[in-house]
DNA sequence: TGTTTTTGATAAAACCTTTTATCTCCTATA
DNA sequence: TATAGGAGATAAAAGGTTTTATCAAAAACA
């Protein structure tokens, strides 16, 4: 004598206690084929009582669809891709589709080691994230059977990418500020080489007029105060505002700023960029700042890599979605 | 006529390719079972020609490990959870077990249904991190028939659980320094109704001497911002060292310092609490800080829960894993 | 030489579902 | 009345693997 809790429940148990064929269970529970409504009812019943979940390996195997997608990120830290896989998993949830995780940490051998052991469970398809657009991503994505979509990573050209709109994120932080009256706007940012860097820089030179100046430097709230020892200590025009790349960056622009005397934003108003509440919150005064909007690309790639697994075409190419800007204090 | 890349190799092409029966390749390929070393050696390398993977599906139908294990979080943003995530991640790969990341967003309903579908995928096991000690996991996780392990949570009596040793990592914090020569220490700490905060405090009031004294308070910069603004208000003797409860208090308490032009480490030491780079480098001077190690807490956890699934004992109990010390210049 | 072991290989069952093809009743139509 | 058609149910196949039981041939033994 075993205890009914012994093991998981068949859909073999639920026909025997329905008194009715496992065929004729099965299309009573997923409510295909014909069946009458009465059986139907007493299946998904007994099925209840008996608290029956289908074994998700047996349907996968023999559907070809495991219901689940495979995430491959490249950080560990997780500032850029936790919000996105927290986006792509509130969708994929709500579609009974579970995403699995997997951290390369840029090394290519454990990116391949991940994609195979992802296509071993025959996941319906691949997510690939990473912490800056212009990072390649492992070859071995390029030619897989199953559909593969690039959120914060530029894919080939026939592929679809999420990103966010960086030169409308730009346009907005520097339309904000000349709203408030400024003109004299200075562009802190972080390495030239990362293309979402210049996207942004570019998308401020067309609005900043002549004064319009872009510093390149590092990511880092040190670069940030050292950029505003640097525009103070020369001869030239002071600004009136400081749109930086980074929330770091407005920072260490911030704290420099203060421990000059000047007041913020009346003297010099200050735009960040990421939006990341750490930060932006706890500056004095808070920052006003860019919002990537990472969680709602996490759900577009998710509704996007759902759609391609079920066969549905997208346009290949890069979507921009909107950046948005919240107002603090510093502007 | 279809291409040889069309779809995925069996087993069957394998062994159609090899000359063999079905079960021979399986037994080759698996290193089970009598075969002759020379055919194993052709099925093998047959296999590998062909490319052939096994399905993961159907070997975990048939063998009821799914090879998979779900981790489910409460926190979207990340900065406890991704690096244990990264720690249990970096031990499955390695044995060839694949994560299933489930964000729960401390919502009931979502926590039961994410666990039904780690449940319906067979998973070998569940690991249940949180980002508070002290926080309830969901009733569901109780009664399984797989093995459940919690990382920064507290389960149930008979379960076992990995937290950070906070009352050793406050007296590492405390006895740097009394090293130091420093006998005035404070402690600016977090939430009281957070057993971690009260943990740590109690360990600090027992070295901290006649002038130990404990200011609870918010995880923010801010808090730590006002705490020295009161200690400084009243007329009580200052102190030479401050041990914060978190890198985020100890940023505000130091800005609040050198606002006063206090010097630091020179007039007062100041020791934080996580390494949280992205804080605790910024600083200035960067900041002494406790490290919880939590990709280490990731590794063990991800151990634990591989021997467990393979049926290995362990004891139950809270296992504390030891805090260290990183030396920066603020202490 | 006849019998028992050992070795190597295999057929078939099993895992749990979904789906196709079949089958049995009934009812409606000619 | 004979036949066609439809409703409802079911048996069986399929999916890809592992494992058990079986089998044939070669080797070892008496």
């Amino acid at each position: 004598m075993t205890s009914p809790d012994d093991k998981r429940r068949t859909i073999r148990d639920v026909a025997k206690a329905a008194g009715v064929s496992i065929s004729t269970a099965s299309n009573a529970l997923n409510g295909i084929g014909r069946t009458n409504a009465e059986t139907r009812e007493k299946v998904k019943r007994i099925a209840d009582e008996l608290g029956f979940r289908p074994n998700a390996l047996a349907r996968g195997l023999l559907t070809k669809r495991s219901h689940a997608i495979g995430m491959l990120t490249n950080d560990t830290y997780g500032r850029l891709t936790l919000p996105m896989a927290a986006g792509v998993s509130e969708i994929l949830v709500d579609h009974g589709v579970s995403l699995f995780l997997c951290a390369t940490n840029n090394d290519p051998r454990l990116a391949k080691l991940h994609i195979d052991a992802l296509l071993d469970r025959q996941v319906d398809g691949i997510i690939f994230t990473a912490t800056r657009i212009d990072l390649e991503p492992p070859p071995e994505l390029l030619k897989l059977r199953i559909p593969v979509i690039y959120a914060f990573a530029q894919g080939p050209s026939d592929s679809v990418s999420f990103h966010p709109d960086d030169a409308q994120g730009a346009r907005i932080a520097v339309q904000h500020l000349q709203t408030l009256g400024r003109s004299r706007i200075l562009h802190i940012t972080g390495e030239q080489n990362y293309l979402a860097a210049r996207i942004r820089a570019d998308a401020y030179r067309e609005l900043a007029g002549s004064y319009g100046q872009v510093m390149f430097g590092e990511w880092s709230e040190e670069w940030g105060h050292s950029a505003i020892d640097a525009v103070y200590s020369r001869s030239a025009p002071k600004p009136d505002a400081i749109f930086c790349g980074s929330d770091e960056i407005a920072r260490g622009v911030i704290d420099a700023l203060r421990d000059r005397g000047i007041s913020i934003p009346d003297d010099v108003a200050v735009v960040g960029f990421d939006n990341w509440e750490v930060v932006s919150r706890q500056t004095r005064p808070p920052l006003t700042t860019i919002d990537m909007e990472l969680k709602e690309l996490g759900h577009r790639a998710g509704l996007a890599i759902l759609g391609l697994s079920r066969g549905e075409k997208f346009e290949p190419g890069v979507v921009r979605l909107p950046c948005s800007l919240v107002a603090r204090g510093s502007a």
